[in-house]
DNA sequence: CGATGACTTGAACGCCATCAATCGCTGTGG
DNA sequence: CCACAGCGATTGATGGCGTTCAAGTCATCG
């Protein structure tokens, strides 16, 4: 599954795909993966930490009886699978065809041994990582159906619309999944900010959306306080 | 609503207190919360950190129309309040009378900045703080009341039982807001898993539990794959 | 073209929320 | 000392939001 297409000898010529994390002593490759291949799987060794060059990614957990829940998308530019334990806590999937560039963790961690930009990068990726997490238990915990799918959509908004349209790389389960919800009550749930005006849908695949008020949907997601 | 009673001018001297925080440069402070007051508000200034002594502390978020979600709840050892950014992102309220230390967050950068061995601490709560609440959306989005309640209790079971029984410091609500639940869901829960026989009420006040059967509430409590 | 997958929509159900009553314990004041 | 208010908790009755089950549309692909 895992196809080697590029091996990059030193990172820091390349400085800003890595963004913080680059340094001349960490060497990076990069990857491609199908749509809905693993990249990593949960509770397997951390080897590598990744980066999505191109491409989208869900890290996910389950139930035994397969109830799913994922913690995060990942897009291009985004950072995924560093832990600080040695094991994977989520399992990773390409959402569509992926491109990521990866990096050893233990080089990783061999430059942060003496180098303490290195953990500070380290440590304000964790906090980003925490902050995500503690606002999505408060959208998990306590919000309606309409308000968690309005709350994705100001949160895709920023990180995916160019020219006034987002293109959505997930299906409406992968949704319902990141929302704790079903997919039919996605479903439901945009029908509903559509007829209030609040979105359009653009292309034939229903995965192309016009947001019309961005600050209606930012109201009725209910962000904090 | 705050009493200083103590200033211990040396940290180092006390070093089991506060953990890896220990440095000698960094100066803490001792102080008494009544229970249900506020140790500090969300979108406060972050300036100090905490460790509770003994008691117990909630961390919460709010929406405009009082829905509350409970992020953590803190025991006697446990630290809260350490932010990355310069703001809290909870607010923080004692839950019964609580002796909590607290020192200069200001400080603990400073010393940060040269010591790498306090960087990786602060990493390592922020990772266990992370690690948490990755485990706390699964529960939320995914567990059925009864399942979330004997998660709970497993928690809790960890976290202060002695002699087999545990005595909870927070009511009803308090757990059901931690759980995305009403209290009247999670009274109607226990009391389902009190008549499966996994645990039993010991004192008039409800609040002291013994559980009689670890691992089928752990079964039940699904935790991960 | 038939098969398949993504999505929407409808109908019925069920879990949890809401509303309400009651119980027991605690503390307070007559 | 006891009546009573107040709080925490349980329990019951009802309702609603989201789930489940099902049908149907549309686009894609063999």
């Amino acid at each position: 599954v895992v196809v080697l297409t590029n091996i990059i000898p030193d990172a820091d010529k390349r400085p800003r795909l890595l963004g913080e994390l680059s340094h001349r002593s960490v060497r990076s490759s990069e990857c491609k993966y199908a749509r809905g291949t693993e990249i990593f799987g949960a509770e397997e060794p951390a080897e590598y930490i990744y980066q999505v060059i191109q491409g989208a990614v869900r890290t996910y957990k389950l139930l035994s009886d397969g109830r799913r829940q994922i913690g995060a998308f990942h897009l291009a530019g985004d950072i995924f699978g560093l832990e600080n334990g040695n094991l994977h806590r989520f399992t990773a999937e390409a959402i569509v065809n992926t491109t990521a560039r990866f990096m050893k963790r233990e080089s990783l961690e061999r430059v942060a041994k003496t180098n303490s930009a290195m953990i500070r990068s380290i440590l304000r990726m964790t906090t980003d990582n925490l902050q995500h997490a503690e606002d999505h238990t408060l959208l998990l915990g306590r919000k309606t159906s309409v308000e968690r799918v309005a709350a994705f959509l100001v949160e895709m908004d920023h990180r995916l619309t160019q020219a006034g349209v987002m293109v959505l790389p997930m299906n409406r389960r992968d949704i319902a999944d990141y929302l704790g919800l079903t997919l039919e009550t996605v479903s439901r749930a945009l029908t509903v900010l559509k007829k209030k005006g609040f979105l359009k849908f653009l292309g034939v695949t229903q995965r192309e959306i016009a947001v019309m008020n961005p600050a209606g949907l930012t109201e009725l997601a209910e962000f904090d306080s």
